[in-house]
DNA sequence: ACATGCGGAGAACGTGCGTTCTCCGCTCCG
DNA sequence: CGGAGCGGAGAACGCACGTTCTCCGCATGT
């Protein structure tokens, strides 16, 4: 077996049971029979569990982030796009092994213990926001709103994780179309010179 | 040392303990030290871990909400009464020992594994809303409002924890009040019988 | 054909931890 | 004063798991 198909279905077994069950839960060897690799070549390519945790944790954000990328970009009206990411996580939240955010669980089951883990969730978030910053930038809404979009998903992610439902995705993006409306109303008057 | 102050003793430790360091990382050694409870006592009180667990989660679930319920209790404007979760969630992130929600930490570290954890977590999130359902229902504003202020919340705690910061209780606050006023502003157009 | 070295399977090792057991002192009752 | 039982300290046990080691087959180069 090649070096990086191995890495490859390393990975892959490792972000299935990982983000499945836990990191804790799920020790090396599983990870082996899961992938096929054998243990020596895991510990050649990982020479650490810490090491197999922290690449799941970064491949995975930039395939989500694509993924959040990829629906943002079938919409072209600015607004549209701020709405789509909700859309998205609804469409997330439906998949059958949806089980949360990936990197809210590690944080709660590692960030006290571990800087690294604790450092890629804030990595990831940090990413994410400044996304949703770029988007409210370009619909013309102020950065404030970044962060009300922001709570919002985290909600939604963590409340549709909890319930098992993916209702919560839709009732973020009502809520993030009213704070969108009220912060348009706004600059409209901003720009009309009205007083507040 | 008598059986009930036992029991708080131990809860105490545990609270301490798993709180800020996370379940699986804290043996019962550890919470038999820093309790005073002999390891005997503690698995006449608490048979298995799995008890101590679900005995500190539940403990916790009250003694939170009726802190909560406690800052609510300090204004009497229905709708300064649904702002007030928010400025309590500012005061608890700014505890030295925050380290986010326990529920949603626990959730994300044996959420997958043990189905107790997840129904205790389940039940106080449902906790949680139905108090903001009920607040959100004194301010004469509808129900959907109270999903709203629940994702709010719920992203605020993660968002505090994962960066570190309380600032994401003033920005859910203003969030918040944004959205009341949009539905405040939604009734009153619907009680002059303006059309949406 | 034969040596050489890489890779796989899985045993082995050490440690940590949940749980139980042993031993001992103390207290309380006759 | 004696013994009987409760509680504490911590050793012991069994198991799970991270990590390493051993053994063996196989491919490759001369």
């Amino acid at each position: 077996m090649d070096g990086t198909t191995a890495r490859q279905q390393a990975l892959d077994a490792a972000e299935r049971l990982f983000y499945g069950r836990g990191i804790q839960t799920v020790g090396m060897d599983e990870i082996r029979t899961a992938s096929g690799v054998s243990l020596k070549r895991l510990y050649q390519l990982f020479p650490a569990k810490d090491q197999l945790v922290q690449a799941y944790l970064e491949r995975r954000d930039v395939a989500w982030r694509r993924r959040l990328a990829d629906r943002v970009d079938r919409e072209s009206d600015p607004v549209e796009r701020v709405l789509a990411v909700f859309d998205h996580l609804g469409a997330w939240f439906r998949e059958p092994d949806f089980r949360g955010c990936a990197w809210i669980n590690s944080y709660g089951e590692l960030g006290a213990t571990s800087a690294a883990v604790a450092a890629l969730a804030r990595a990831h978030k940090a990413a994410f926001r400044a996304y949703l910053v770029r988007l409210a930038d370009a619909a013309g809404l102020p950065g404030d709103l970044a962060d009300h979009l922001l709570l919002l998903a985290e909600g939604a992610m963590v409340t549709a994780a909890i319930f098992g439902t993916p209702e919560p995705a839709a009732q973020a993006r009502s809520a993030a179309a009213l704070l969108v409306a009220a912060h348009a109303g706004a600059a409209a008057g901003r720009t009309a010179g009205e007083r507040v």
